[in-house]
This record gives structure tokens, sequence and C-alpha cells, in this order.
DNA sequence: CGGTTAGTTGAGTGCATTCAATCCCAGTGG
DNA sequence: CCACTGGGATTGAATGCACTCAACTAACCG
């Protein structure tokens, strides 16, 4: 479990150079993006950039909320470990999103973990909420981003609930295609930075069976494997297959 | 399916009688709730009471993004359908809940059926908008709302994810005791107006699993069932089954 | 070259599903 | 008042999909 390696919270911080949004490029919706540079300037310098190594844990539910977190590179797990040793991964978050943000009483709502290594930019919670509160545009983008992540979340919900494994796995395949497509990538090509066992957390199943999946993708001739990316063949039989796009 | 019956979209509407919020005695946070009582009038008067029959669509996944609604009584599911005619019930929208906000490119996310007999506030969407954006509270408000749906969310995908038949029926019992429970209910009384096959499309599953989890629960002496409702004996040991609440 | 970690594959089990029969109850008409 | 009907709920039997446990392979790093 997590007590096994002990991670270290905070790694070093350095101050934001007054630079432009590094992370914003935008595939989303984005809290920064709608700022004017003069704008976006006086927000960077309210965070700190951060770097955090494969495993490392930005934060921890229950523990007191404290900063928030925009990923400018890598993928952070957000999550859920139950009492039995299980764990629901809820989303990645990608370069460009927030996480970190939800909290419950004072305390993060879930696990934050580096999937991959990770930069953030950190805001403190009450400067940025603080800046959110000033700036109506940021505001507004900031009720887009949550609005975002809640559609999205009621897809996995359909995912989760009512496909069987090889269609989740297709679906998971579909949705990283068209996420990545949206930030330049090389035709049918899909990274895969997460391990097997990530994308089975993030699936609700076991990693065998994400295993299992692939192969049996691979022999409809629907994609090709190999560890750390999967090559699109037939994007239309995939799509059909996992139910993607919705409707 | 929803063809068989052909549900009236738009049932009579009542304009609102300039009166304090009926539905707000608040279980949650609440767009209407922090409002002082001379704006809460005029915030209502923008709304219209309308009531729906069981079963019937609120709103459709796809069609064009119209109002938002806010249940005042009765329970909505919002759900999304797949083609091969399975559904997925997201949430039940309880009286104080909001929903039909959500929208993907100018079309509602979601469908949205009346569960039982229902009574809204049905504003209009760019009404409801421009209220929260010329009032701080509400769209704090709104934003308090996203944010404890979208903790809901994340808690539900648990539960499809990682959660074996038995305990996310024991999850859900936890869940709508203390939901119902901040709205004054008797004892260990839970009231269960959605039919089985209802639960069945909230939690994943299929009714007849619905049904054999009430029995075994039964058969272990936590909960006494009926048809629409169920009686907790045992809470702490309903609860340690459901792992509720998280943590 | 040995050791470690990630991924794939195989065999067997079990849990949830499917399909079907039965039960229960409210509503209705004889 | 009671038999009939229809929808919802429960129960039963059999199937199958995903899981568990275990062996094996591949890639990587010292």
């Amino acid at each position: 479990m997590a007590a096994l390696q002990p991670t270290p919270r905070s790694p070093p911080a350095i101050r934001y150079a007054q630079l432009p949004c590094p992370g914003c490029p935008g595939r989303h919706m984005n809290v920064c993006q709608p700022l004017d540079d003069e704008l976006q300037v006086d927000f960077f310098d309210t965070g700190l950039r951060q770097k955090w190594a494969r495993r490392q844990q930005l934060f921890r539910s229950g523990d007191p909320a404290g900063p928030i977190f925009k990923v400018t590179s890598g993928i952070v797990a957000v999550s859920r470990s139950l009492p039995n040793g299980t764990r629901q991964i809820l989303r990645f978050a990608l370069p460009g999103d927030i996480c970190g943000y939800l909290s419950e009483g004072g305390a993060y709502a879930f696990d934050g973990e580096a999937i991959t290594d990770v930069t953030t930019c950190t805001f403190q919670r009450d400067g940025f909420d603080n800046f959110a509160a000033t700036h109506d545009v940021t505001a507004e983008a900031v009720r887009r981003e949550l609005s975002q992540v809640l559609a999205s979340a009621g897809q996995h919900l359909i995912v989760l609930g009512r496909m069987p494994t090889a269609a989740r796995v297709a679906h998971f395949l579909c949705r990283m295609k068209a996420d990545l497509t949206s930030r330049s990538q090389t035709a049918g090509l899909v990274a895969l930075p997460m391990a097997r066992g990530d994308i089975a957390d993030y699936l609700g199943m076991r990693l065998e069976t994400v295993s299992r999946s692939f192969t049996k993708l691979h022999k409809l001739k629907l994609i090709s494997v190999s560890t750390d990316a999967v090559v699109v063949l037939d994007e239309i039989g995939l799509a059909a297959i996992g139910g993607y796009p919705p409707e």
C-alpha cells in the first residue's frame, strides 16, 4: 500500500517566473485560458512550479485541503482506495487539467497520485478562490471546468455500470485518442503512459482482464498493442464496440 | 422504451406567485438558499411551477438545452440510455436539487425522468445564468452545487467500479437514509419511492440481483424489506457492508 | 548475467446474469 | 364480495463472463 514507500509530500517549489501558462494550450476549457496576458501573469504569479516523481502522492483523501494543482506535464490519477485494498481511479488529469480542487469538510475528497513524472503549477487554495472571486472570467472558467469534469464523470459512470470489459477498454482508447489528438498527435498512435494496473483501476476491472481485452481487440484487428502505446487500426470498429462517442 | 408512451413534454406551467422557495429547506447547499428574502422573490419570479406525472420525461439527452429544473417535490432520475436498451441512472435528484443543468454543445447532456410524481420550479436557462452572473452569492451557490454533485458522482464511481452487488445495495440504503434523515424522517424507515428496476439502473445491476441483495441483507438481519420502504435494523452492520460513510 | 518489474496467458472458480416460473397486491368488473 | 387481471417483486436453475491464482515471457537495470 501507499505506506510502504515513504513519499515526500512537498517537492521543492520554484516560483513561477511570470510566464504565460505553460500547460494551457487548450485541450479543455481552462482556468487561465480566458485571461488576457496581463492577468495571466498576475494569476500565475500566485502559483509555484513543482515537480513530482512517478508514484508520488500530490494529495491524499482526508488530509486537510491544501493547494490546488494545475497539471502542466504528465498525468495525475485522481482516485480513492477502499479498506480492502482496491482502488478506483476517477479520472486522469492531463496537462491543462486542475486536480485537488474538491474538498469535503475542509479535507481533500480524493487521492492524487503522479502516474508519470509530473510538473504542476501549484496554487494556494484561498489565493485561487480569491482570484476567482475577483475575476469573473476565471470564476466562469472554473464553473465550466467543473461542468466538463462532471459530464465526463457521468460518461464514466455509464462505462462502469453498463459496459462489458472489452467495450470499456475500447471506449477508453477512443477517449484517449480524442483527448490526445486535440493536443496534436501522430495518426492512430495512442500513447498509454499509465500501467495496465492503472487502466484496470480506472475501468473497474483487473489488470489481467485489461490485458485479455487488449489481445481480444487485437485479434479483431482493431488495434495493435505494445506496452506503452496502441495503434488504432480501425477507428470505426473500435468506436462501435466502445460506444463512443456517446449516442 | 420511452417512445411507447407518448409523453407530453411541457405540462401546464403556473407562474410562481412570488413565494419563498418551497423546496429549499436545505438538505444541500442550494442555489436560492443563500439569497435574502427580497432577492429570492426576484429569483423565483423568473421560475415557473410545473407538475410532472410518474415516468414523464422532463428533458432528453441530445435535445436542445432548454430550461433548468429545480425539484420541489418527488424524485427525478438523471440518466442515459445505451443503444442496446440498457440505461444507467447517474443520480436521483431529490427535492431541493437542480437537474437539467449540464449541456454539451447546446444540448442536454442526459435524460431526466420523473420517477414519482414531481413538481419543479422551472427556469429559463439564460435567465438563470444571468441571475447567477449578476448575483455573486448565487454564482457561488451554483459552484458549490456542482462540487457537491461531482463529489457524489465520484463516490458513485467507486460503488460501481469496486463493490460487489450486496455492498452496492447496502451503500445505497445508507445513502438514502442519510439524505432522508436530514429532511426529518421516522427512525430507521427509509422510503424507496423508486422501483427495483430503477435501483438496478442506478447501481449498475439487474433488478433480480437487487431483489436477491435485499433478501440477503434481510437474512443477515440488517434490514426489513417491503415494496416501497426498508427498515434499517442494524445501521452499523449495514454501513460496514456498504462501506459507508467513505473511509 | 542475475534480479526485478510489467505484461501476457492458462486453468478453474464464483458471482452476477439470463430466462423462466411463481408470488403478491392493487385495481376492476362480474 | 370475490374472481380476474396486470404490474412489480421474488425465487429458481443454468449459463457465462470476469475474477483468482499461478506460470511464464519480455524488458529493463544493475
